[in-house]
DNA sequence: ACCACTAAATGAATGGCATTCATTTATTTA
DNA sequence: TAAATAAATGAATGCCATTCATTTAGTGGT
């Protein structure tokens, strides 16, 4: 949506004759300058890369990667993206596309923003890499994440918050959502304490008694450990917040 | 603490005559071959790990700087520590030694974790780049880690909380903590909309309300922008909490 | 007192990584 | 039609974590 979106359409005949060294067979080498039709564009990448990384995780996705999966030389990637971070700031703008608004406008305030926290922790507990990116980046070039946060403001004014309370408690969420997106991601036997249990009983008591507590009783949150955690944390949040409206 | 705790303390008469080559001057080779006192242990690497942070950052944090703070080759770190990450987590373990866990014991339990969250909140926002190593990472080989979890356990037992609810309440604090510790790193304008502001027009409205607040109304928190949203979340989640206790 | 074993250092690879630059070719613009 | 620009290749570059062979020094067993 940033340009021209070329939607990753190719024309086999002319690129193949034109474009490609005589040696038939699949995985031939481009011969050098520039091709009739342009090979990459961004939403290219960013599709690349998304393909890149849920198949081989975000160890996988580096630019020589990414280039042969656009059988592309890595620094043709450059006349596109200015850098790695670049191609990550992609990435992390389409995700925010994923993440449900919809309930804004629809349903009561508290639904929505619980439809969207939920959601927004889902896509990114898949991402995690990205957090320290999206926390620390201008939104200026990322329009799916600004139109995120335009859907999202006007649902906490609709609501009837205070202007000057909105960004903050959006904030707030948000820093919620990444810290429990880690989380999820977390191994069982995180709090482990190992050898050392003995020295910590509080601490091993209680551990043990999140762990095996009894299954659902009755409308309880009871999944992941990580899940139980979400939900205490949101509904306070969302209590919390509730009062400040007018 | 983990070990002999050799308190970095050299031999200079003995170790410059028998562990340097005779060129005098200060940076001389280490000849090869076992030393006759140790050069390197954990404690020795985690303060040069720290120094180093402070004084590049965590992109100057590399094996070879590390060894060269060290006057060691970047080889001999792999004696004693099996990868970066592993150097990673003694610097976050004795992090978390600098978390107040004093409130705790004597205050309330409201005041023991407003101070315990927002000291657990300022050492890590100095350390971002360890919270994607904590989040994961098992508690089993981080005493001072294991330490704090003991103590803010018992602090939640004795405060009433029922006991399997304890460790998801401590996550949730937590998962918090870590979103907002990235928040304090973030830039002024990172909620800059630029060329888009027309299309965003609640976002827009929001962020310049809450940018101009009206500076400390009495007792407000007025700060940073990330503290803030800090505090308006932290009061909810122990608002929230609070009331589960019997 | 000797000998095997282990611990702790050096120094020289290794392979992967993002990024840059000179060069080539095609398209667009003046 | 000539100059400028865009988009590709391919060959570096420099940094990085990690490994390995080698050297030297202390340690435990007989």
């Amino acid at each position: 949506m940033l340009e021209t979106t070329n939607e990753r359409a190719a024309m086999p005949a002319v690129s193949a004759a034109q474009g490609r060294t005589a040696t038939s067979g699949g995985a031939q080498r481009r011969r050098a300058g520039r091709p009739s039709a342009a090979v990459l564009d961004k939403a290219g990448i960013t599709a690349a890369a998304l393909k890149l990384v849920s198949r081989k995780g975000y160890d996988g996705l580096t630019m020589a990667a990414l280039a042969k999966v656009l059988d592309v030389a890595p620094s043709a990637l450059y006349n596109h993206v200015a850098s790695k971070q670049d191609v990550l700031l992609l990435v992390e703008d389409h995700l925010m596309s994923l993440v449900d608004v919809s309930g804004f406008g629809s349903d009561s305030w508290e639904d929505a923003v619980r439809a969207w926290a939920w959601s927004y922790r889902d896509v990114f507990a898949e991402h995690t890499p990205l957090i320290p990116v999206i926390a620390v980046l201008p939104v200026t070039d990322a329009p799916q994440t600004l139109a995120m946060y335009e859907t999202v403001s006007k649902g906490f004014s609709d609501a009837g918050f205070p202007q000057d309370r909105i960004i903050p408690s959006i904030v707030a969420l948000e820093s919620f959502i990444f810290g429990s997106a880690y989380d999820v991601t977390a191994p069982e036997d995180i709090f482990d304490a190992g050898s050392m249990a003995e020295s910590t009983p509080y601490f091993t008591a209680a551990v043990r008694s999140s762990a095996s507590g009894q299954d659902a009783p009755a409308g309880q949150e009871r999944g992941r450990p990580a899940d139980t955690a979400f939900h205490l944390g949101l509904e306070a949040l969302i209590a919390g917040f509730g009062a400040i409206r007018k």
